[in-house]
RNA sequence: CGGGGCGUAGCGCAGUCUGGCCAGCGCGUCUGGCUUGGGACCAGAAGGUCGCGAGUUCGAAUCUCGCCGCCCCGACCA
């Protein structure tokens, strides 16, 4: 096992009475999803507030075993590992910008001097600051920083368990570079790596999906989604594959339905101010319908929107074209006064040369929609918008782009219906380019002399939701089902009976014998009913189970289970030590 | 931030509408006995500012007002 600068796994060994975190036999209530559950009934942590947790001593193993393997693949790509601090002064956030461009989940505080300090959520600002004060010169890089380190989010929502928690554990690596083909380069190497850590993990079905890179910004990133239908995050899957996009991102290839333009007439559709009322009255189908919808961006400037009346509008795509962080929809008086008729607006009498304007193309592309006559309860017919717009007009609208896909629809690749799937998600990487070396001056010299800013990638994983993850993918009705390689321990002795003098003596060599051969065992010296023993032992979930009783030592032997399959054999006594260091061995190898 | 729900022993809950009886039940914990292959049994015990604070009342877990905390759905989310 490799040598854990920070953390430590503590024993190789444990007696269950000992154990700090007692199992229960009921869950709280609010406990919901199976990591959740399992988590807190096996005592592998407990709450301490909304989003806050003690990762009790079979928790902080199994974490501490996810960390030794980020390490592990984090310095094969030559990261070097350090420690950066989670309380920080806001100036280095303003220097940034995103002291005002990040909401409400950077907690703020003023220190004894009133001096404004922030929890960090994130370490770029920190990263930063180190490496303009540490790297000057190109012979320095490409080079790439790591921690394992306490993160506080002021989360709007903290939810099940270890999945969505305010205080977390989490890798962040950052890269140096100077130029965009090495950063791109690296990028790969680090993608591989994250790769082998959720296999390795034990992770099931962990796939990388292109997303959108949010409010750490920068051009290129991917999110590693541990599917999971507890998950937050909604993906879409191509039949074959080769697309994959979270729903944030997602595009398609959506076919649009053109014909010979008819003439624009006006209907009446008195109380109509929703596509679905309009489509019922008028016999047609929403997708024959034009959607117009009003937001006010972060200015508190209004924004006109036109879609395809099915489609939805996807506030991530159109947040990423307004540069605008913050949406929200307008209200009816901000509707009247850019002077359209709320439920009846049209493009037809907007100005798109005073008010900003985004088109979808589903709505640009398709002839003959039915769309609002800007008076109440009219609309009109034959709508075509290269016809009847004109060309100012359409010059100062923005077509891109704003849709939000839908399972079933046409993949941009082959065409093939997408697939819908929740995720968790365990990870990303992001390739930032400038955005931050720039802001804050993250410079070095290059050989031609010159200062230039560094071209930076980033990387996190979040320890705490990847070992929830693991058992959303790893469980059965009794509890947990650890890989071998991040089990709190390899194996776990039930010694039934305990108080008779053969089966302690027994168990107690067994215990010693495992542990020198380099085994991490739990022992249950409890004197208590077996089917007791068998329960917690599920619940903890420990990869191999030993059975010593009376019975079994009559024979000279030990019973051999394997978490999760109902077959048990027996072992010759003899034989249990070679036989159990061959098992984790072979269970660590895969 | 919007909608809904909840707060009584470590966990799960009853009691609250309709104020008054010793604040109860199951699990867990402790002691003793008995039992020992899939969550046994018997006897005894410890454990509570009934979320907090005001108020009404002779009397409040219960009624009133304020506050706090927690969960779920939504919004939001490196």
């Amino acid at each position: 096992m490799a040598v854990r600068p920070r953390h430590c796994t503590g024993s190789a060994t444990m007696r269950l009475a000992q154990l700090v975190g007692q199992r229960i036999k009921e869950a709280p209530r609010d406990a919901q999803t199976a990591s959740h559950i399992y988590l807190l009934r096996g005592g592998y942590c407990r709450p301490l507030s909304t989003g806050i947790y003690t990762l009790l001593p079979l928790g902080f193993r199994v974490a501490s075993k996810v960390e030794a393997i980020i390490r592990e693949e984090m310095n094969r790509v030559d990261g070097q590992e350090i420690l950066m601090p989670v309380v920080q002064p806001a100036e280095l956030w303003e220097e940034s910008g995103r002291y005002q461009a990040v909401g409400q989940e950077l907690l703020r505080f003023r220190d004894r001097n009133d001096k404004p300090m922030v929890l960090a959520m994130t370490h770029e600002e920190a990263v930063c600051h180190l490496a303009r004060t540490e790297l000057s010169s190109y012979k320095q890089l490409p080079c790439m920083v790591y921690q394992l380190q306490t993160k506080y989010r002021d989360e709007a929502r903290p939810r099940a368990g270890l999945i969505r928690v305010r205080e977390f554990t989490m890798k962040d690596g950052y890269s140096f570079h100077t130029s965009e083909a090495c950063l791109q380069a690296y990028y790969e190497r680090v993608h591989e790596a994250y790769a082998r850590i959720f296999r390795r993990v034990g992770m099931r079905d962990c796939i990388s999906i292109e997303s959108d890179s949010g409010m750490i910004g920068g051009a290129v990133s991917h999110e590693f989604m541990a599917v999971a239908d507890c998950g937050e995050d909604t993906i879409f899957v191509s039949p074959d594959g080769r697309y994959k996009a979270n729903r944030e991102c997602a595009i398609s290839r959506p076919a649009y339905v053109t014909a010979a333009p008819e003439p624009l007439e006006k209907v009446a559709t008195p109380g109509a101010t929703s596509i679905e009322a309009v489509a019922t009255l008028l016999g047609i189908t929403p997708a024959q319908t034009g959607k117009a919808v009003f937001y006010r961006d972060a200015q508190g400037a209004l924004v006109f929107v036109c879609i395809r009346g099915d489609i939805e509008v996807n506030e991530s795509k159109l947040r990423k074209v307004l540069q605008s962080p913050q949406l929200t929809f307008a209200n009816d008086a901000e509707i009247q006064a850019a002077g359209a008729v709320a439920g009846y607006a049209s493009l037809l009498a907007i100005d798109a040369t005073a008010v900003r304007v985004v088109v979808d193309p589903s709505f640009a592309a398709s002839s003959n929609l039915v769309v609002g006559a800007n008076e109440a309860d009219f609309h009109m017919k034959g709508f075509n918008y290269e016809r009847d717009l004109t060309a100012a007009q359409r010059a100062a609208i923005t077509v891109t782009d704003i849709a939000t896909v839908r399972e079933g629809d046409p993949c941009p690749l082959s065409g093939e219906p997408l697939r819908l799937l929740r995720g968790i998600e365990v990870g990303n990487i992001f390739q930032l380019g400038t955005k931050y070396s720039a802001a804050m001056g993250v410079n070095y010299l290059d050989q031609d002399g010159k200062a230039k800013p560094m071209i930076m990638g980033c990387y996190g994983i979040g320890v705490g939701r990847t070992v929830a993850a693991v058992i959303e993918q790893n469980h059965d009705d009794y509890g947990p089902i650890w890989p071998m390689a991040i089990a709190p321990f390899h194996v776990h002795i039930c010694a039934l009976n305990i108080r008779d003098e053969a089966v302690r003596t027994a168990a107690e060599g067994l215990y010693r014998d495992l542990q020198a051969a380099g085994l991490e065992v739990l022992l249950d010296d409890r004197s208590e009913k077996a089917g007791f023993m068998f329960n917690d032992a599920d619940l903890i979930g420990v990869p191999l189970r030993l059975v010593l009783s009376p019975k079994t030592l009559a024979e000279g032997k030990a019973e051999f289970k394997i978490r999760g399959q109902a077959e048990k054999s027996m072992l010759d006594l003899a034989e249990v030590v070679p036989f159990l260091k061959a098992q984790v061995a072979a269970a660590l190898a895969e």
